[in-house]
DNA sequence: TAACAGAATGTAACCGTTTCCATTTTGGGC
DNA sequence: GCCCAAAATGGAAACGGTTACATTCTGTTA
């Protein structure tokens, strides 16, 4: 049985308020005092039950986030940005992951009520009024990637849509005619924003944007090898594919690769995220970096802005830039002198 | 102000004992009541405050995960394999990451202390001590990972040895006179059982371990670079590379596509963890098959069954099987007619 | 040296549950 | 209609902190 403040309080010969006013340098305490009671604690092993603490506090020191079912390197980095500054400010962090319904995130929500002090919520699908009902109003929320950039909640997400731009523009500056992309799927914000970004510029560049250089993928290799595969066969074939992430170009250049088709001489390929393995593959993979780690770092930091000045809301939307990383897979370093071209 | 307990009890009518019982089914409530007691609550948006139950109960619901600086797809999938069980028991995960050193996995443990029914530690190298010090006695544990298989702790770890076995010999089986192993480190389990397994195999088959073909790296993309660069200046050059991780395999890849030597037929490179991207390399990756999310999920298992099952301690370790996947930078699937052998 | 402000400490209520034990209801069996 | 076991419910004491307020020490000033 652990030993309690009273514990602490009556083998030291003073009364639990001083003890309490100790461990939280709350209120003076003579210095003679101080040091009895810290080696009284020490000696029992005493330390102060959470449960205790948050219950009369209404505090519970720990931050929660919620993460879609997301793919490796992304995940890891978020979280490792996240819990960097958790740590910094004495936080802990409450986890869930694998949420893709709304069901899912309401539930997910639900039971995080009075856990947290305040949220992190990454969902690529989530409405406004699914938030409101299931985060009590006191509860500070920062949204992360998703679509409700103007909804009167502070969020914070990657600029997609220009660094989809940027590179489309790139492809463009290289002559390519067709250029096809392989979008991450209907219901995610960032795949539509990258799809958005890609028809803008082609749009600005005076093109059409052809549904028959159109796949539609979900972010994995696989349906980048299978999105490949599909320009492939059809009646004309792009000169260029710009996948909405590197797994999937990665997986595209599998596809070219085994149908003989060489990267970049015969087809270019390009990717968006900038994962460490990017580099790596052979043709190196030119692509648009996007600091994830900084994303959860941003998240975290601006909630804690929230925590700690209540009824200072701060809701504005932020985006965070991206930058163009011009490798070998797009055959193109010419046209950029320097390995970097800042966008925005 | 949320409402309590007491605010459901009197606006139904019945004692908060009732209401207790209603939301912890426990004791018997005649229907009408709990349907009452129910209506109420939902119209009050009643939920139980969670810390005034752990400190009634002793019991926080919640499971810690401590894990080190691990790199992106690992981290994920562990995660995500704890994670899904954890839900399944309506437990919640708290996470902390990026602990390397004895005093940061300290200081972690112990700031989890209270908060945490049971705890998940994946740390390279810590001791029994520490833990003993740092965890109270009744907070079970299960060790992910680590060196610590004979402490008297319950633990689970991938069989490193028996892969990287597997895979040395598959690769003398292929008639390799040199090969090579960049390994992940001294002080990391899994890199030191990964190459003690790759010596055990070439000892039993008579060769000698050479110095000149071992370089050491940390698992980075960067270090499978440097160490394949690094033997490629050496006098004599290997015939296969083994690296101790499919990311520095690629890294690795990467050298030798810059150095014009050809993979698989200059020199075979091989890797070990199976993550999904090997399979999309160029040429596709021959690995050791990890089940990444399977070692979290059973972590989360065991740590379940300790919790519910108090003084029933459990405290065998556990190895996860690996398999041997054959693709075609190793050059020799001639030698293994199906595309997967199962090892163990 | 008395008065007094400010520092140091103590007292006890409160945070919102769970749970032990006591009390009241209920539904048969007679 | 009475008795009684079982079912249903209630009362109140924990659980272990924080904190508003009261009280007791200090050292300084007049």
């Amino acid at each position: 049985m652990p030993a309690t403040i009273r514990d602490v309080a009556r083998e030291a010969g003073v009364s639990v308020a001083t003890v309490s006013r100790v461990f939280n340098d709350s209120g003076p305490v003579r210095e003679a005092t101080r040091a009895r009671i810290l080696e009284v604690a020490r000696r029992l092993r005493f330390t102060p039950n959470t449960a205790a603490r948050s219950l009369s506090t209404r505090r519970t020191q720990t931050v929660g986030v919620l993460l879609p079912d997301l793919y490796g390197e992304f995940f890891s980095e978020v979280i490792r940005g996240i819990d960097q500054e958790v740590q910094r400010h004495g936080f802990h962090a409450l986890v869930s992951s694998s949420h893709n319904d709304r069901s899912e995130v309401e539930a997910a929500l639900r039971s995080m009520r009075g856990r947290v002090d305040g949220l992190i919520v990454m969902a690529p699908d989530v409405d406004a009024a699914t938030l409101t009902m299931n985060v009590p109003d006191r509860v500070p929320l920062v949204l992360l990637n998703t679509p409700l950039t103007e909804s009167g909640y502070a969020s914070i997400d990657v600029d997609n849509a220009g660094g989809a731009r940027a590179m489309t523009a790139h492809l463009l500056r290289a002559g390519h005619e067709r250029i096809a992309h392989i979008s991450g799927g209907e219901r995610n914000h960032d795949a539509r924003e990258r799809l958005r970004g890609y028809r803008m510029e082609l749009e600005a560049a005076g093109r059409k944007v052809e549904k028959a250089l159109l796949v539609s993928g979900d972010f994995t290799e696989s349906a980048g090898h299978d999105g490949a595969r599909a320009l492939l066969d059809r009646p004309v074939r792009p000169t260029a594919i710009f996948a909405a992430n590197d797994s999937m170009a990665i997986g595209a250049m599998s596809a070219l690769q085994d149908a003989g088709v060489l990267v970049p001489d015969d087809m270019a390929v390009v990717g968006f995220d900038d994962i460490p393995i990017a580099q790596y593959v052979n043709p190196p993979l030119t692509t648009v970096r996007v600091a994830i780690s900084r994303l959860g770092a941003r998240a975290a930091v601006r909630l804690f802005q929230a925590i700690q000045a209540p009824g200072n809301p701060e809701r504005r939307h932020e985006t965070l830039s991206t930058e163009l990383v011009v490798r070998r897979s797009c055959g193109a370093q010419r046209f950029t002198p320097n390995i970097k071209e800042a966008v925005r």
